[in-house]
Formats: C-alpha cells, structure tokens, sequence
DNA sequence: AAGCATATGATTGTTTATGCTCACTTTACT
DNA sequence: AGTAAAGTGAGCATAAACAATCATATGCTT
C-alpha cells in the first residue's frame, strides 16, 4: 500500500462516512497515526476534506468530483446495464451516445451485437448508425465496418473524452437521433439529469434536444450525487436503466413522473 | 521482451490493478528496478500513468482506451521523420493533422515534447492546439492536458480512422492552422498529394487550404506509388520530410518546384 | 565491418516516507 | 474554572526509494 492508494482509500472513507478519526484511518490502514495526520495534511491543502481535532470531515469538493482518485470497480454493474441498453436497439436504427464510462460499456456492448455483424449479402445501407461526441467511443468503434460512426466535431475534455463547444453544437443540429444513450453524473427528480462540466451538459442536452427517445444509463450511486450542471429535467427522460441497488422511495418518485425504470 | 513490450505489459498490470510496485514490476518483468524506473517516467511523461514512491498508480485517462492505442508501434523510419516535424513545431501554435499512421507518429511526438510538459505555472492558454480529423489521434492525445485538441466532426472511415463529410468541412472552415502536417498515400511532381479515398481527399484539401504552412510526411516509398484521390498539387507544398530512400532524381524535381526537402 | 545511438544494470550519494518521542494545545468532564 | 485525557506538531532516526553517473551490451546505420 503506497501513498496515493492510502490517500484514495482516506478519500472514500471521509466520502461514504462524512468524516473519518485519526485512530479509525490509522487502524484501517495500517499506518501509524502520524502518517495519517500527514495525509490528511495534504488533502485538506488540496481541499478535498477539512480537519478537526482528532480527524476529518468531507467537504463540498471532495463531494463533486474525486476523479483521479476514483478506482473503477462498479465494471459489472455497469456491463450488464450497458447490455440491456444495447438489447433495446433494432437493426438500422439511429443512435446517440455520449461520453463516459458508463456510455463507453454500452457502445461496447453494441458493437457486440452480433445480429448487426456483416452478413453475405452486401447491404449498402449501415446496419447501424451512432452518433457520439466521445472520441474514445468514436476510436473504439471505428473498426466495426457494419456501424456508421458519425462524431460530433469539438474541442476534447480529458477527463471524460467527450467534445464540447460550438462546433460539437453546429453538428447536432444537423442529425436526427432514434434513441440516446445518456451517461449522468448524476440524476434525481427535482434537478434532472446533470453533468460535471457545463460545456458538457450543453452539448449533452442538445443530444436530448435531438433525440426522440431519450434513455439515462446510470447505476445506483448516480441518484445519491449531486453534479454541477443540469443537462435536462426528469421529464425529458422517456426511461431509465440502473441497477438494484436504488432506493424504493427514489424509484416510486421516478415512476410517478412517467419515467419507464429498467432494472439490470 | 523488448522495450515497448515492457510498457504495454506495465501498463496491463497498472490498469488491472490499479497500482504497481517497483519491485513487483522488476520482479515479473524480470529486469531492474532501474529499468522499471525508467519505464515509469516515459509512461508518467505520456500521462499514461502517476509516479508514486515505490510505484506507480493508473490515471483516470489509463483506463478509456484499448491497449493497442497506447503501445506504439515500432516504426523506426516513420519515427524519424515525425521527430523531426514535431520539432517544428512552437509552443502555441495551431497545428492540425490528418489521419494515417505517420501522421499518427507525428502526434506522438508532439504529445513527447517535454517543452509542452505542465508547468508549476498554471497556464491558461494551451502550450499547443491540434486540429485532427483523424478520431485514433484525438483519442489518444486527449490525455495530455498541454494540448487542446480541436476535433472536426464527420463520419468515420475505417481503414485509416479519418472523419469525413459534410460535418467535417462545416468546422475547416472556421478554423485557422498554423502548420498542418499531412499524411499521404502517394505524392508525386505532377499529380501531387494523393489520398487512397476522394471523401479524405476532400477534407484534407480543405484542410491544406485552412493552413499558412503545410508540411507533408511521406516516407521514400510514397514517391513511387499512385493513389485515386487527389488532395492538392505540388506547390501548394512548402515542405516535405522523407527518409533517405527516395530517389534522387524525384528530389531535384521537387526542389525545382520550390519545395523544402527534408531528410530524416 | 566500423561506428554511432540506445538500452540496461550496477554504484553511489541524496531524498523521501514513516514511526517514535516529547513538549505543547485543544477538548471534555467534573 | 481546573484537571485529565486525547490530539497535535516538531524533531529525529531508519530504511527504502530515488536520480545521476558510468560501464557494458545491444542493435541499427552507413
């Protein structure tokens, strides 16, 4: 266990907790105490918690977005959204994608569609159609010669890959999208669909703008977050796919604004 | 096992595990710890993954992209030739770049600049801006923060992962480019620069013109090939970089037309 | 085949991370 | 308020990791 792992682990324990003791973080992790104040040190410079005598509390920021510190785990939650995502496609279909891991399982998942693989007969016309403003969905999807890879033009965010800006929007008003796929930093009736990054949200909302049907991926931590900015408000989601880790009451709330719930 | 094996093969374990020690590294790749020293800094250069003391941990842009994207290929001429364009290249210049493996090179050794590293300084303008049409080039420097990457929009071709389309000239047009490196399928004195599709050709051309400088890379063996699509003729060229390979004959001919040559 | 560039491993002095002690401060309890 | 207990920061010691350097080996170019 080096260094940044602890500071990780600090990290989600002060995140799931709200606050952590010096003694329990240093028992957890098996370093003495000193060392852990040294690491709260570091992080309550960087902001991502605060200090108090004897630990540490969780602050807004460390709420938000813990990006680089975050370990991708929830990979099997999210495969087995992704795949009932891509079993509501039908062959010749339009569709939209944007970015994110959640987003980038599902294309995976279509691009394993095996119904949509090149068959004898040359057919002229796309078996499938995406449209994505991801250059890593983009870049993966490429290769499959039987799905059409239109992208939306833009300038590259690095932390989720996706294209922002005028000319990502200048093309969206140009395409007229089946279904999209919407990958969400977070999600909860009042507020909507929400994003980390504004540009991301606009460009996002367009997508939904052109869409007729509009379906939200997200597992159950996205309905307990809260995201900067709003993409859309609940009732421009036709459904919803998570997993059955959400709570009941959040579920009969959705339900009640006539959003369809699938659970993976 | 060869260098860039090594790297593919601590890139693995890092992703996988979230995390590699010095010693484990040096352990199951079976060299030094200086060695795996070494590796990690070229990785942590490419921002592929963080130093640690001890170790190394994955970055969040680590875990989007397959394997096969990172690894660079072992290309010694191609190599050469895009490490002399890349030094071409200064800080703040708008460069774009078209798809095609050296081109593909030549971003990589853009993205290899140390000039462009981060600074302590917080800059607010990028150290670099890149315009691609190619969405493997997009996906792959969109991990470097120093550069901002301008995507035009456009559908994806296979064979050489370049965006074409009417999407695509919406956006060249509103941009402006100080030097645009370009890739070809045959370049030649009287039929120019060539590409294997006219949807590419066009784009490029378009390119070319949105463009001040345009540097064209080809190694020798373009010289003597023949493609369908014309991009644009020779003295719209003002400079060519090649290996030492192309026949001497062609090179007068080329520098009578007022064209730099070049020889990595 | 000679020569140059690159890759690797070993060595050495330097830096960093960690745990421990101790003097001091904050909190909690009577 | 006064006192005990817990928490804290500073300094120090140790072991691990590191960067720099050099020597050797490997491989590519001419």
């Amino acid at each position: 266990m080096n260094r940044q792992q602890r500071l990780s682990s600090i990290l989600e324990l002060v995140v799931e907790k709200g606050s952590v003791e010096v003694d329990d973080a240093s028992r957890i992790l098996g370093v003495s105490a000193a060392t852990i104040r040294r690491d709260f040190d570091v992080l309550a410079k960087r902001q991502l918690l605060t200090r108090t005598h004897g630990g540490a509390v969780a602050t807004g920021s460390s709420l938000g977005l813990p990006l680089t510190y975050k370990v991708a785990k929830d990979d099997k939650v999210k495969q087995r959204i992704a795949k009932v995502a891509a079993e509501m496609v039908t062959r010749h279909q339009i569709i939209g994608i944007n970015g994110g891991t959640t987003s980038t399982e599902v294309a995976r998942a279509l691009a394993a569609r095996t119904e949509f693989a090149p068959s004898d007969s040359q057919e002229h016309s796309p078996a499938l159609t995406v449209v994505t403003n991801a250059v890593n969905i983009a870049a993966e999807l490429t290769v499959r010669h039987q799905i059409k890879i239109v992208v939306t033009g833009g300038v590259a965010r690095p932390q989720s890959y996706e294209l922002t800006g005028p000319f990502a929007e200048e093309v969206l008003k140009e395409v007229n999208i089946d279904i999209t796929f919407l990958g969400v930093s977070a999600f909860n009736p009042i507020m909507g669909a929400a994003a980390n990054h504004e540009d991301e949200a606009k460009v996002n909302r367009q997508m939904v703008q052109r869409s007729k049907k509009v379906v939200v991926i997200a597992d159950s931590s996205k309905f307990t977050r809260t995201a900067f900015a709003t993409i859309c408000s609940a009732d421009q989601i036709d459904t919803i796919i998570t997993d059955s880790g959400t709570d009941e009451e959040m579920l009969k709330k959705l339900r009640q604004l006539g959003i369809e719930i699938i659970i993976a």
